[in-house]
DNA sequence: CTCCGTTTGTTTAAGTTTCAAGAAGAGGCT
DNA sequence: AGCCTCTTCTTGAAACTTAAACAAACGGAG
C-alpha cells in the first residue's frame, strides 16, 4: 500500500518511455528473427554460445552462465538441453563439486558461431550503431550502464572500470 | 551473400551493446514480475489494456491494436483470448467489415488498470527516470525514437495521439 | 457479375519461458 | 557421526510466443 500521491509520468516522460518500449521490442524481434533464420536459434541462445566461446576452455558453470546472461538457472537448464540436442554444447561434470555442471561449447557450436556472427554483428550495426552519432552512442552506453546497475546492484564496479 | 569485410564491433561498441542487452533484459524481467505480481498479467498484456483505455470508445480494431503494440496479429489473438477469459476485454464485431473485430476494454479491465497503474508507474520511475539526469532522459528519448523509426519506417511521429 | 489477389483474424502445433517443486551434494554445527 | 541449511541443477506442468496454414470477407479488374 502506498499513501504517497501517485505521480503519473509527464508528457515528456511518457514519450520517452513509449519510444523505449517500441524500440526495444522492435529491435528484439528483429534480431530474434534474423538469428532464427540464419542460425536456427533465438537471440538468447546465441548469447549463450557467445558467452561460452569467450570463457576459458570454452566452458562455464551453469550458475555462472545464467548470471552472466541474466536468466534463471531453470531457463538455462532448458536452453542448454536444446543446444545439446543440436550438438552445439555438451555438459560435463564438475570434478570439485558433484552438484556442478559445466556447459562446454563444442566444435560444432563454435563453427555455428563463426558462421553466423558476421551477419548478426551486421544486423546490430545496421539497426543501432549506424543510426547514432558518437555522442549518442556514448550516452546510450552510460544510460544503460546506470539502469543495469540499478536493477542488479553488486555486479557493477567489479569489472567495469569505466563507471568509476 | 556479403563480400564486404565482416567488421566486428569495436571495444566501445561492444561495451555499449552489452550494457544495452543487460539493461533491457533486466528491466523487462523486473517489470514483468512487478506486473505479474500486482496485476496478474505480463507487461505486454498490460500495455494492451493501456492502449484500449486511451482509445476512443475504449476500443480498437485488432490489427490497429497489434500495430500500436508492435506485436503480430497472431500473438494478439491469443492475448485477447486470455484477457477475455479474465473479463478485462471483450470482443465485438465490426459492423462495417464483417471480418473485423473490436477489442473493447470492459469496466473490470478499466478497474484493474486504475488499481495497478500507480504501482507500475512507480516501478518505471524508480528503475529508469529517477536514475537519469534530464539530459540523459532527453538523449534516451531521441535515441529510441531513431532506433524505432529505423526498424519500422513509416509510423514515425505521424500518428501519436499521446503526443498532444 | 465472377474471378483473383489481398486483408482480417483465428487456429494448430512446435518451441520457449516461467513457476513451483524436488533430488542431491556441500558445508557447518554439535 | 548426525542434523540442518543452503546451493546447484533439473524436472514437469502451465503459460506464452511463434510460424504456418487457414477460412471468411473485402475490393478491384475484367
Amino acid at each position: 500500500m502506498n499513501t504517497a500521491p501517485a505521480r503519473w509520468l509527464s508528457d515528456d516522460e511518457q514519450r520517452i518511455w513509449r519510444s523505449y518500449l517500441h524500440a526495444t521490442t522492435l529491435l528484439e524481434d528483429h534480431l530474434d528473427r534474423q538469428l532464427q533464420r540464419d542460425a536456427g536459434m533465438p537471440h538468447i541462445y546465441y548469447g549463450l554460445l557467445v558467452a561460452l566461446a569467450e570463457a576459458p576452455q570454452r566452458r562455464l558453470r551453469m550458475t555462472e552462465l545464467a548470471m552472466q546472461s541474466k536468466i534463471t538457472r531453470s531457463r538455462l537448464s532448458h536452453a542448454i538441453a536444446r543446444l545439446e540436442k543440436n550438438g552445439w554444447v555438451r555438459r560435463e561434470d564438475c570434478p570439485s563439486d558433484k552438484r556442478g555442471q559445466f556447459a562446454v561449447l563444442t566444435d560444432a557450436g563454435a563453427e555455428v558461431l563463426a558462421r553466423t556472427a558476421p551477419g548478426h554483428v551486421a544486423a546490430v550495426r545496421q539497426a543501432l550503431f549506424e543510426r547514432l552519432s558518437p555522442e549518442q552512442q556514448k550516452a546510450l552506453g552510460e544510460i544503460m550502464q546506470i539502469v543495469a546497475e540499478g536493477l542488479q546492484p553488486g555486479d557493477a564496479g567489479a569489472d567495469l572500470p569505466w563507471l568509476r
